[in-house]
DNA sequence: TAATAATTAGAGTAATTACTCTAAATTTAA
DNA sequence: TTAAATTTAGAGTAATTACTCTAATTATTA
């Protein structure tokens, strides 16, 4: 079993890209900023790192397992109240895409930069789409939800996926993102979305 | 009144840029290429134009005022059908999204490459939001729509819009964009945010 | 301790590409 | 027809920035 020694200095470089990325316009970070908010040298960076978009790849794998270690459809399935288990996931959810904001901002931007980005960011894309599409037909079926016609569910959990990845990609065209930016896509998903739909025992399970 | 001559030069550098933009990858193209392909020479190109983003940006606003030039709320309103004639209108909106898609899958990388476009494009949404939020208002006015809250037509017209010219960036992240993912779009406005919140009369409004 | 391996610095390179400059050609005006 | 203005070509520049290379330092191991 091959043990993979974390350098710290190549968490340093992580650390200072994500801070920078987020905090500034992306495209305007190089490398040799982040070597030198890493307090490094730029030749110490390419040792570590193959080049830039190592770094961003880096990144968006360590935000996507993340993200899969807290999502759990088990977990939605085996409460006693599913829609606020869900409600507590998107919470989670939003903390995630606040510390890795700039990848939720800038994500049209960096996969044109990077195809092999854009095949991870795709690839991911669809399995949230299908695991939506799954957590949307339980919820039927449990009688949670009820009035939305079958054919309907593919596009459904589509949109739902859109809203939660591309609503900071909106609101950074006319506004910075910030924490309320982010729960307003949780906001429409549920409001919008969710609640017309729910059944008499959904509206308990929400009141609850 | 000065008379704007239209230079035949500076109009096939447009045309150029549109077809290479709409056809590659928006990043990909440089200059050079428009030049080549225009069949002129880079130093011509750039006598007519000063920069790259002025050629985006000339584009850009030529694609806003054909927008506009068929964006008419007195239309809709004084229709006896103001469904179908929203219907119809958003029909001529997909065309003029076809013919500029590159504008609409790479929005967000030609903004964060351009901060005056991205002031024009900023502007121009806050005014289509509001017209949409004007509409809204004006169909629920004439009983064709109920059953949405007061408090909810903001961020529903909010989410219109971000559907209308969004849709096409997450469709880019896995696919090409396709005159039936710009339909879509439409589809998505009209099914799952208008059909559901039909009153009688727009019930029978829809099925004339 | 000596030898080897891993890490680091930082100067320097290489490639890209937006943009400039000048002189020539063409068009327009007088 | 000649002078002036506009348009064009294309070679060349300038600036950026990702990335390389080498030599030195530090850590590890035998």
């Amino acid at each position: 079993m091959k043990e993979k020694k974390i350098s710290i200095t190549k968490e340093k470089i992580k650390r200072s890209a994500i801070e920078l990325f987020n905090t500034k316009e992306t495209l305007s970070i190089t490398t040799n900023h982040i070597a030198k908010h890493a307090g490094i040298s730029s030749g110490n960076l390419y040792y570590h790192y193959k080049n830039k978009e190592e770094i961003i790849r880096e990144i968006y794998t360590e935000m996507s397992s993340t993200f899969v270690s807290f999502n759990s459809f088990e977990k939605i399935a085996t409460s006693e109240n599913p829609l606020k288990e869900l409600s507590l996931m998107f919470d989670i959810y939003g903390e995630l895409f606040w510390s890795y904001r700039f990848l939720m901002r800038d994500s049209a931007v960096l996969m044109a930069m990077d195809s092999e980005l854009k095949t991870m960011f795709s690839k991911n894309q669809e399995k949230r789409i299908s695991q939506i599409d799954g957590l949307l037909r339980y919820l039927i079926s449990q009688d949670i939800l009820e009035g939305i016609p079958n054919d309907e569910i593919p596009i459904r959990a589509k949109l739902h996926w859109f809203i939660s990845a591309y609503w900071q990609v909106f609101t950074s065209s006319s506004s910075e993102i910030t924490k309320d930016s982010i729960k307003e896509a949780k906001d429409i998903i549920f409001k919008i979305h969710i609640y017309p739909f729910l059944s008499d025992k959904g509206k308990n399970l929400v009141n609850q």
